[in-house]
DNA sequence: ATTGATCCTTACGTTCACGTAAGCTTTTGG
DNA sequence: CCAAAAGCTTACGTGAACGTAAGGATCAAT
């Protein structure tokens, strides 16, 4: 059976050891996020009780250790990228209501979008450094395989493009 | 006054603060990798000497370096990576000499072009992964500025795309 | 020969990002 | 209701990648 309830919805409630095989990682490393303010304290918990994490906090985590992965990021600054994020969820939320005065809306939609900007940049630029990267390796495999290719064009099909045993051939020289 | 000769050439070699320098690190760092063995011991240097370095170590250590951040690589993995550019060198070197035998000269081409694969595939996964973050990003961004857009049609040039003072404007409602 | 500046080795210290263990409480399946 | 499983807090341990300090040796220029 599912462990709790949210009280409100119908959605089972996730135990820590859960969501940390679904997000992949060890409970005491989401632990070790909420210590330093990574992830926001699992609600209303009365210190001793156990966390209870929703279905999103799934996506959520992952997102978290995508970016720390992909951009190398130290907790610190995930948590300035994650607080953006935060902003912008709460720029969301702000904009569902109706009663937002459109100056103050446009206000949030601004920065959000400097958030977004910042990030992107970010990503933008080792994007590109890894571009570059790759484009020296590709160059680098051409010439290899080109130079493989003339090889095996002088010395007229003596042997196939199977990894060449030892054995040896009637060749040049 | 250059510290001293390569005993052969004439570029004037480096001190490891040098070296540090211009690769942008720190003599502990590369005294460090060279502990580990990511950098070779620097050249037939009598324990208590001063380490010298020729103008190519900056660019390998560079390269080092540039690997770590962009695929953010253990130092141990590094290694491996390295052994292998390495061994492409010896490639080279072998392959600069008249006297190697077709066969093994194709040998070495395919080993070579195998650490490359190998490499290139790390390196390009990598980069796919960083596409797609990208993508996102820009398809939020993309939403964002339409937003910004629509409201700015709304309300019929009533503020510029300067970010908005508190000023109010007689708007809606 | 002397003197700063830089370097050497050795060794202990530090930060980050968790792992691991202990002792206890909460939760859950039966 | 009760035991086993999972969680909680607290605290100490760990590996990677260096930083820093001590005490002495080297090096380039004077």
């Amino acid at each position: 059976m599912p462990p709790s309830r949210p009280a409100d919805a119908d959605t089972p409630m996730l135990r820590i050891g859960d969501l940390a095989k679904l997000a992949e990682t060890t409970p005491r490393t989401i632990r070790y996020y909420e210590e330093v303010g990574l992830l926001p304290e699992a609600a209303e918990r009365p210190s001793g009780q156990h966390r209870l994490y929703s279905r999103a906090e799934v996506e959520r985590l992952r997102e978290v250790m995508r970016l720390k992965e992909l951009l190398g990021l130290t907790l610190e600054e995930l948590k300035t990228i994650l607080a953006a994020e935060e902003a912008r969820a709460e720029v969301r939320a702000q904009l569902k209501r109706e009663d937002v005065p459109p100056a103050r809306r446009r206000e949030l939609l601004e920065e959000a979008r400097g958030h977004i900007d910042r990030q992107l940049e970010l990503v933008r630029h080792r994007a590109a450094e890894l571009a570059k990267l790759q484009d020296e390796l590709s160059e680098t495999r051409k010439r290899v395989r080109r130079r493989i290719r003339e090889l095996d064009a002088r010395s007229e099909g003596a042997f196939p493009p199977e990894p060449p045993l030892p054995a040896v051939i009637e060749g040049g020289s």
